[in-house]
DNA sequence: ATTCTTGCAAACCCTTTGCAAGCTA
DNA sequence: TAGCTTGCAAAGGGTTTGCAAGAAT
């Protein structure tokens, strides 16, 4: 049936020069099939119902060949690491406060700031991170 | 002499209930003083030349109650926690990638984009992080 | 005098690593 | 087949905590 290949998944994996393992497939398919982001153990924990084999220490390897490939994201908020699926090209994120959910924004309305505030005190080479935080309608609702 | 007492310190201190203790003030006084962000360990390893007594462990207790008061911010960059202290008032950052120099910006030009964009996705109380990280003047021409 | 804070060392917890066996391309 | 990847369990490393002694208000 529709929508539960882990075809994406793998074409990813392939597309980054990475073997596509069942253990990435699964790790990464996951990551693809949700909306909000994760820890590693909560994750392990998760596929460990489906996947009685998978190691921790694999689903740590995967996270952070993925991340370095570009493919998720490492997250920082909070204790410990969450991770989830990012997709390609500059963009930001806003959260909700409450359930995690996410919403990409591929319009970026800082750039343009950033880049004048920065030359206005001499630096270049200027990224900018930028994360919006908030309670979406569903949590407001609740 | 002027420019070495730990007034400033002990006077955020107090003003937010805390008790200004020395080693307090000591580690207060050591981040008011400097223009980049600090690691836990090596802002002990600093103050141990002076205040043999200090432990790690109060370092990092004095770290996370002004954090939580708002009086410094903890940094969650690379490996480990930074910290750094924070002037009053809605403002962001501009650190140099190379030595961690930091600029305050007090003129947002975020905010507005934040609001609208959050609106259309529904959301609301949001807030925004915002970090602008690029290379100092100085950095760039050594 | 009471309540909070400190130092030390041990405990914690998330994450990483070594190694032999198993899989991928 | 050659080389990467996995699982397990042990090691690592930053951070937190228990407790008795010491300060701050």
């Amino acid at each position: 049936m529709a929508g539960t290949s882990t075809e994406p998944a793998r074409a990813a994996l392939q597309r980054h020069g990475m073997r596509a393992t069942e253990q990435r497939v699964v790790v990464l398919d996951a990551l693809m099939r949700r909306h909000d982001d994760v820890t590693a153990q909560a994750l392990h924990e998760e596929l460990r119902a489906d996947h009685p084999g998978l190691g921790l220490a694999t689903v740590y390897r995967a996270l952070g060949a993925l991340a370095e490939a570009g493919v998720i994201d490492a997250l920082q908020h909070g204790h410990g690491t969450c991770w989830r699926y990012c997709s390609p090209g500059h963009h930001h994120h806003l959260t909700c406060d409450r359930c995690h959910a996410v919403v990409e924004l591929h319009h970026c309305g800082v750039g343009e700031w950033a880049d004048r505030v920065a030359a206005e005190h001499g630096y270049s080479d200027v990224a900018h991170v930028v994360e919006l935080r908030g309670t979406c309608a569903a949590c407001r609702a609740a």
